[in-house]
DNA sequence: ATTCAAGATTACGTTAACGTTAGTTTTGCA
DNA sequence: TGCAAAACTAACGTTAACGTAATCTTGAAT
């Protein structure tokens, strides 16, 4: 359906603030699988694997992730994908599940791990609300 | 009053699950003051001194800030102290409040930036616990 | 057909945050 | 007093995640 508009290296780079060797460096430690290829070599990509780009920053970003933790994080979500895909049309029912459940669990450990960290931000948010609010306080009003 | 227990470099070390290396770079980078040394010129902490130390290593993993951007903050909130215990006895009255009002706003700051983290952590855990549901609701129910 | 910005490859450079010797001195304890 | 464990300083080593420079090739517009 999708026809997916090919995008050249600028329009990917401009599009999430990022440098061709940061992309070059991720398909060379392959974060990212080998992109199509004009011709003449240069590299083509689509909108799907823009957002599989967006996403990898994501990751390091908002969960602070290295590079290899977030090569584990995108093989779990493949494993699961691709389970769900192959999930009609399997013979071996119990291993059908067992793997599900594997994938799962190792989605559910990742889900854990952001509760974790969103807990002690809370914590830390807490903290430096209430310096600030006895700040604001002390300001304000006179003594006690 | 609280005598401030004299803790050896492993007893902080061992405490905090850090290493010796890293008292020392921190301390060599001024992230930590020089602190207080037996008369043969091995370091003595306290309770207070761990607990600063303790900070750090928080902001470091849950906030996920370079050591630069720590030095900002604990500056931020040192500044922010000092001003309140300065805060009677003042002679400037607009002076004292402006100097509040900067500091306040710095740890404000800071406070928006951790909403801001949190604000994506919870858009990216809903995101999992989506995928997480469909593969459960996949194994479970059948079609439809 | 020409041009010239954009892309490719290769390879060395850089920064943060420690790790790891190495060689010397201090300390707490038997 | 003697000694092994723990600390000290100084200096070089390491890893991740790109930055940067050089040189060559492509591709879109004139």
């Amino acid at each position: 359906m999708t026809a997916s508009a090919r995008l050249t290296m600028e329009d990917v780079t401009e599009r999430l603030g990022i440098t061709s060797r940061t992309l070059h460096y991720y398909e060379e430690i392959g974060l990212l699988p080998d992109v199509a290829r004009t011709e003449g070599g240069h590299r083509l990509y689509d909108e799907e694997m823009l957002n599989r780009i967006a996403h990898i920053l994501r990751l390091k970003q908002v969960l602070g992730a290295s590079l290899q933790e977030i090569r584990d994080i995108l093989q779990a979500e493949e494993e699961l994908e691709q389970i769900k895909a192959s999930y009609r049309g399997e013979s071996d029912l119990d291993e059908r599940d067992r793997l599900l459940d594997e994938a799962a669990a190792r989605l559910q450990a990742i889900i854990h791990h952001i509760d974790e960290k969103m807990e002690k931000l809370q914590a830390m948010r807490q903290g430096f609300g209430e310096r600030l609010e006895r700040a604001r306080r002390l300001k304000q009003g006179g003594s006690e």
